[in-house]
DNA sequence: TTAAATTAAATTGTGTACAATATATAAATA
DNA sequence: TATTTATATATTGTACACAATTTAATTTAA
């Protein structure tokens, strides 16, 4: 009893990390094609949104936003500024910062992009109940487990 | 009002996307220190989970299993050779298929790897029954997206 | 049976992810 | 103030992930 119950847990868990895993990366082939029209990739796109909404932020305040680290988004964000959408400044006030804002270019991206969602619900084929249902549990995941990834951290 | 319900529309998808993406590489740092121990990566653990279950499979079926292709899995599959945990055979039968199977090595690693699962159920702090629940819904949104994408393909 | 089409892996090139380390600046404190 | 500590970003190295192409083997069809 004891043996299959424990089986269940390991198969289950397992499946589920694993659908996760394959269900994201599944996601971002559904935006690739909305995403090479526009040319820019699945983490630059969220970059792109981070800055439509906040049009300002460090490279650390995109770090909390999007759950990335330095190594990651330097070299993305010289991408971006090498195709002229962002412009990457040391702040005055603090040297140690690199302040990130858009270029007029990196705005009009805005208009080209604003379709892309509602093509991605589509792809989906789900109503928007369904997909806020979802969103509420996931949150309440990410939370979990990236509360248990920063608190292991810690020690 | 039709505005409104497009923007809350767009926020909602592009926020699920999201929370699935970062979720995974959250996941995938829980399980960081339990793999360190045995000495695999994420994607190189569902290798084994598959050669676990199979004892023998294709690098295709090995694809088909975890949504990859041979561009990720070559190159993977050596490197769990290089650790002497898996044999890469040509079929003798189908001189294109490569046949992948469990060294010694690879079986003991089973044993190890018994705990991983109930550690990471720990780590997310949930309910057999909401994960079980999370699971059913997320294999449908995987149903439903990896379907939109063959289907995308073959056009 | 030969030629064309298909299939299975491997290769190449680009772009993440992330751990670990380095560097430079700023803040805290002795 | 000089020194330590903390912070922000960059760099380095490893390992995916995947599109596109290549290579070799098998099927299909002419």
């Amino acid at each position: 009893m004891q043996e299959k119950s424990t089986n269940t847990e390991l198969l289950l868990d397992n499946h589920l990390c694993f659908t996760i895993y394959a269900c994201s990366r599944e996601i971002t082939k559904l935006y690739q094609p909305y995403l090479d029209k526009i040319g820019v990739t699945y983490s630059q796109y969220l970059v792109m949104i981070v800055l439509w909404e906040r049009e300002q932020c460090t490279v650390k305040e995109l770090g909390e936003a999007l759950f990335l680290d330095s190594g990651t988004l330097t070299p993305l964000l010289k991408r971006l500024q090498a195709a002229g959408l962002i412009l990457r400044e040391r702040s005055l006030q603090d040297e140690r910062k690199v302040l990130i804002s858009l270029t007029p270019l990196g705005w009009d991206l805005q208009k080209e992009a604003a379709c892309i969602p509602s093509k991605m619900m589509e792809g989906t084929d789900m109503s928007e109940k369904e997909l806020g249902d979802l969103l509420v549990q996931f949150k309440d995941l990410l939370g979990r487990v990236h509360s248990a990834n920063t608190s292991a951290s810690k020690k």
